[in-house]
DNA sequence: GGATTGACAACTGTTGACAGTTTACATCCT
DNA sequence: AGGATGTAAACTGTCAACAGTTGTCAATCC
């Protein structure tokens, strides 16, 4: 079982071959390791992981269903590459569903969360008193895993984590540490205080315009050209 | 290869067997043929349907990641089986991103568009001065069906049809048709109005209430106690 | 009598092999 | 020389068999 050596006592081997490949092509994609466009070869991937094409196929169908692979019928699974209109896209339906899920958890919060919210908040602000970029990165990181997690709608919160992993598949070009802390501080500050008040419109709308600026601050950064050099539409859209 | 005994000429069978056995257990489950909480053998369906367990496997990894069927390592596979709050949360998370379709609609509708769209609206009109039910029906799925597919979202429209399907796991009891026709015309009429007149927000506005409503009028029609039956959480939450 | 234990049956997880398709390459014809 | 054609290698799709686990049921022990 070459996927994971240390054994540990009762570890509980109650895990399928099936989700360990999973995972581990997963964690390939979402790192770059495999890029945008590979073609897969299961015979490979299985010698490579020691094991036989089973469980490699079955982990492409659940791959396939997550929308990080393509598969074409007799010619193979290919890492799934997205253009500049589908990237546009995707920043649009993810806003829409962190707005739904800050809206949600404005409606249904309790106080314990909150608590732990202002933690998060603060550790963000003292982040950025520290001029401390990798910090705030992984307190954003936080904050955000907060709201989806305390939201307690679990389908919106596997849609939406799901929608993230997607995104990895484009935003792995320089991968964006923040630049404009005091502004993106702002933001999540609207988003906390409508959430904490409890004002479920207000904190929909304040999500929506985060993830917003965030696409625009990335779509900024980017030469449209370094895009759809696949089979991709123009940016003609999103007007 | 019993699964589509007339095969025409050149069809091409290109055509996985893993893909015909998914799409047929998705219509089973959705049928309610093989109704919620139902214990899933491969063995039997792989014989029933005369391919061996590989395909099936395979399927059955695909409707796990779309929601349909729960998998549990070396017991076998459930068709889900949703409880009250989840499909409550189901219903809130649905509405969120038909406001958001309609929203992108509103943006990008071109004038084709709206012509065809306005014919589905005719054709509801016409239905209901002839007091037809069913036709309303048929053309009630059609206009939303519409508007579904002219957002453009390609990946929104992709996720809104893996929620509908999945709401098919609880609202067959009763295959409610609509009861008041006339209401819902109202809110397909405002819906309408804001996405030929590009206006977002409204028409974002429009589609939200119009699934609320429509959750809340089948939430009347049920006892709570039909639900849960299973191992789920009481109409605590949602507050 | 009730609980525990052990064996058996059924099923899932995994593997290796076979068949059909695609793709690349070398050969042949124009 | 350039294109078409046929062949072979590589890979995917499918299957049948093996190994391991779970759940059941009966026999045994307290």
């Amino acid at each position: 079982m070459p996927l994971d050596d240390q054994k540990p006592f009762h570890a509980s081997n109650v895990q399928t071959l099936t989700v360990l490949v999973q995972r581990e092509i997963e964690r390939r994609i979402l790192t770059g390791e495999l890029p945008a466009g590979e073609r897969l070869s299961e015979s490979a991937l299985a010698a490579d992981m020691g094991v036989s094409r089973g469980p490699v196929r079955e982990a492409m169908r659940g791959l396939q269903q997550a929308g990080l692979v393509d598969i074409v019928a007799n010619k193979g699974v290919l890492v799934r590459k997205i253009g500049y209109d589908e990237a546009v896209d995707l920043y649009d339906l993810r806003g829409s569903l962190f707005g739904f899920i800050c809206e949600t958890m404005a409606r249904r919060r309790t106080d314990e969360q909150c608590v732990i919210f202002k933690d998060k908040l603060e550790g963000m602000a003292a982040a950025i008193r520290a001029d401390d970029k990798e910090a705030y990165f992984r307190t954003n990181l936080e904050f955000h895993a907060a709201i989806v997690e305390f939201c307690g709608n679990s389908r919106a919160r596997a849609v939406y984590e799901g929608i993230a992993k997607e995104m990895h598949l484009f935003r792995r070009r320089g991968l964006s540490l923040i630049e404009n802390m005091e502004a993106s501080m702002q933001e999540h500050e609207a988003i906390a205080a409508a959430i904490i008040a409890g004002r479920a419109e207000t904190a929909r709308k304040a999500g929506v315009r985060h993830l917003l600026n965030g696409r625009d601050r990335f779509l900024a950064t980017l030469d449209p050209d370094s895009f759809a050099s696949g089979s991709e539409r123009r940016p003609v859209a999103a007007g």
